[in-house]
DNA sequence: GTCTATATTCCGATAGAC
DNA sequence: GTCTATCGGAATATAGAC
């Protein structure tokens, strides 16, 4: 893969987790590396096949992070899918779910698609991390699998929006509460 | 205040929540009321000045919200915070907070100030809430008010927005949850 | 005070050069 | 295969009509 092409995708995911989707253009992009807005349309004739591009790439290194700690014990696994949002959160980003979800009804039938693809495969990692880890008795909660998988998602999802505007620090809080409750 | 104002009000604010401030145009408001797109901007010169007065309509709700039932008890006043997420859910919305934070960093300084002190406000109310409930028995859990009202308020933004994207009613499972683990 | 006609800028996208 | 010149249309915004 090119090195402009790798560019692009790169670039057009931190745009999209920091301004959003619909408030950045070809043109951001292309000034950051020097070419013409137009070169881009040749890697990615439309935004949405940026989009989609994007949204693979970030699924695919989830299934890496998936495969990479299988046998770990569970409160390990679920500490680096903390980390992922520990990430975005050290860059002041939003996760690609959030950015995305907002402006869900505007996109493309085809990367709606993509999305759904992957947070069905996001919930159901997270949910298989915490049912684990309450069969063996690292976790102690009372929810079902399912449910406290979604509270834990949208604790972390949202606690890098929520973070920007209140620019308090929620997000480190969310995390150390999130795993606190879990094993204790 | 005139008809036309409020309209557009309305329709902004529906407009932002279902599809996201930089997806929608002073044209999709236009069409709807039948005048032209040029018309908005009188009453709001700019597309921040209609962000701006959105933002404060809410703010305005939330402090009838605040003031209408002061001395009810804790329960049923976190369950009138719940009904306005709640709404927003029927109607295929996220919460504006929600909407605009993904956004964050593409908005006016000035629009971004409205909206932190919106969402210091919703922080305060949610956290007087539960810090009642807790002194007076209703409610039961481990995190300090503040922070317990973070997660709640996370749970609820982040509900509406997955469940755009995952398609299944998690939110109406979040809302349970949240209240049973209040009061279990 | 309320709105329309119009200007200007910018966007995503195509056709074609190298 | 990689990129540039350029188009058509849409976006925000201004100036001025009623």
């Amino acid at each position: 893969m090119s090195d402009t092409r790798q560019d692009i995708l790169s670039l057009g995911d931190s745009l999209i987790r920091q301004r959003g989707y619909n408030a950045f253009s070809y043109q951001d992009i292309s000034g950051k590396l020097g070419i013409k807005n137009a070169a881009i349309h040749y890697y990615f004739p439309k935004k949405s096949d940026l989009a989609i591009h994007i949204i693979r790439a970030t699924h695919s290194r989830l299934s890496s992070l998936e495969d990479s700690n299988k046998s770990a014990p569970a409160l390990q696994r679920l500490k680096a899918v903390i980390e992922t949002y520990t990430v975005s959160h050290k860059e002041n980003k939003v996760c690609l779910m959030g950015a995305f979800a907002s402006e869900f009804f505007s996109l493309d039938e085809n990367v709606q698609q993509e999305l759904r693809t992957v947070a069905a495969d996001i919930h159901k990692l997270v949910t298989t991390i915490l049912a684990d880890g309450k069969k063996n008795g690292e976790f102690r909660f009372k929810e079902v699998p399912k449910v406290k998988a979604m509270l834990v998602i949208t604790n972390l999802l949202a606690g890098l929006q929520i973070e920007r505007i209140t620019g308090k620090d929620e997000f480190t809080v969310i995390q150390q509460s999130i795993i606190k409750d879990l094993t204790t």
